[in-house]
DNA sequence: CGTCCACGTCTAC
DNA sequence: TAGACCTGGACGG
């Protein structure tokens, strides 16, 4: 769930639930987690949130009473604190009893009154972390949902940076330019705009405005909301003054919040919609490859000139999945079902590379114990395969529907 | 039961 | 440019 929208999602259900609710006593720590301890204690305080990017952060304020003024008991908190987190791959608030404390919830706030509650950021892989008394990472760059006029500066200015002369799919996981930005937005970004994954980022941004007016108002043409034309576009040379890439950079993660699921609670999370939302990002019959980092890069068409040349789509047998988890609004993926091509690739799978000689290293020998970080790698280029049916299986919940159809 | 995969950083060779 | 760091769900056998 994490990325940008989440992580805004996230600063919203904490502040409303929190509303009004009184914590107290210290803030605990599970005994696994390897983040910082938080000490803070305090008689009355209340718990606010605000989100920037990919980080959120938590505001404890004490609640002043002529009692508490008047002797300062050691230990006890009078000054705010903030704490800034950042939610790995499985990071997430939940706001409980304290008898339903879910599994995994590695920083506790606990609320005043007598059946407690407790405000918990849970995360499951602990990829997730905390800052006591932090502010925001300092290479972040400005938020992409709501620092959109300075966002869009920091990367026009820089575009010289070396670190643009990497394709842009790539690019956009780089949070000193692009903070908020994760795997299932860069995927769908670069596919509303056709823009083919592995191009260099340079070649796509050079040229733009540093200034959209979108900012100061009017949003001009949107290609999706446009309701008389089509969604053409591409064909023609009608350069079109459609959304450019920058701009989706901020509109797209805002369609997400606006989904909001239900404002979150991961409870009655409602994926479908989210699922429904998604047009590239794990959508049966779209490419996939692992990028340069060994990220699965999920797009349609032409990989572009900078894609790996001999990595590829990742294992094409287990494909499917489900959609997991909780989130705010909703996430995962899956889409209908239409296994495009059929083919599978026979044989191929698992065995390894042929050939291929420089990188045999490591897996020669008794093999990898247990972690074996990158997997089988097959060559051959990209091209769908694992299509089978993806979504055939897909017990589980979510039956359905996704849908009404149309999306897109 | 074993393998593969996951919405993300970090840091070490 | 590779691992490391983690848990758990979906699948395959």
């Amino acid at each position: 769930m994490p990325e940008g929208p989440e992580l805004h999602l996230a600063s919203l259900f904490v502040n409303r639930m929190c509303e009004g609710v009184v914590f107290s006593g210290p803030v605990k720590k599970s005994e696994v987690s390897k983040s910082p301890d938080v000490s803070f204690s305090c008689e009355a305080y209340c718990i606010t949130a605000t989100s920037r990017g990919k980080e959120v952060k938590l505001t404890l304020t004490p609640i002043k009473s002529d009692d508490a003024k008047r002797r300062a008991r050691p230990g006890q908190a009078d000054q705010p604190m903030d704490i800034v987190f950042r939610f790995g791959m499985s990071g997430y608030f939940r706001f409980t009893t304290e008898d339903e404390l879910p599994k995994h919830a590695h920083l506790r706030f606990y609320t005043k009154e007598k059946p407690r509650r407790v405000l918990s950021f849970v995360d499951p892989r602990r990829f997730g972390s905390w800052q006591p008394n932090g502010t925001w990472q300092p290479d972040r760059g400005p938020c992409i949902m709501f620092e959109y006029k300075s966002f869009r500066e920091n990367v026009l200015s820089h575009l010289p940076d070396r670190a643009f002369d990497r394709p842009i799919c790539e690019v956009l996981l780089n949070q000193k330019y692009f903070n908020g930005v994760g795997n299932y937005l860069r995927a769908e970004i670069l596919y509303r705009l056709n823009i083919p994954p592995f191009v260099p980022a340079r070649d796509v941004l050079e040229g733009l405005p540093s200034d959209d007016l979108l900012v100061s108002g009017k949003p001009l043409k949107n290609e999706i909301t446009d309701t008389k034309t089509p969604v053409r576009t591409k064909k023609k040379g009608v350069k079109q003054e459609t959304s450019d890439l920058l701009r989706l950079c901020h509109t797209v993660p805002l369609e997400v919040v606006k989904l909001g699921g239900k404002g979150y609670d991961p409870e009655k999370a409602d994926y479908s919609a989210f699922q429904a939302w998604l047009q590239c990002y794990y959508v049966d019959g779209m490419n996939s490859i692992r990028d340069h980092n060994g990220r699965t890069m999920w797009f349609k068409g032409d990989p572009g000139p900078m894609a790996p040349k001999n990595s590829k789509s990742p294992k094409a047998k287990k494909r499917l999945k489900k959609e997991d988890d909780h989130d705010y609004t909703a996430k995962k993926k899956v889409a209908k079902g239409r296994s495009v091509a059929t083919r599978k690739t026979p044989a191929l799978k698992e065995e390894k590379v042929t050939k291929t000689p420089k990188k045999e290293k490591k897996a020669g020998p008794k093999e990898a114990v247990s972690k074996r970080g990158k997997a089988g790698k097959i060559q051959e280029i990209n091209t769908p395969r694992r299509g089978t049916r993806s979504n055939s299986r897909r017990r589980k919940s979510s039956p359905a529907k996704s849908a009404a159809g149309s999306q897109t």
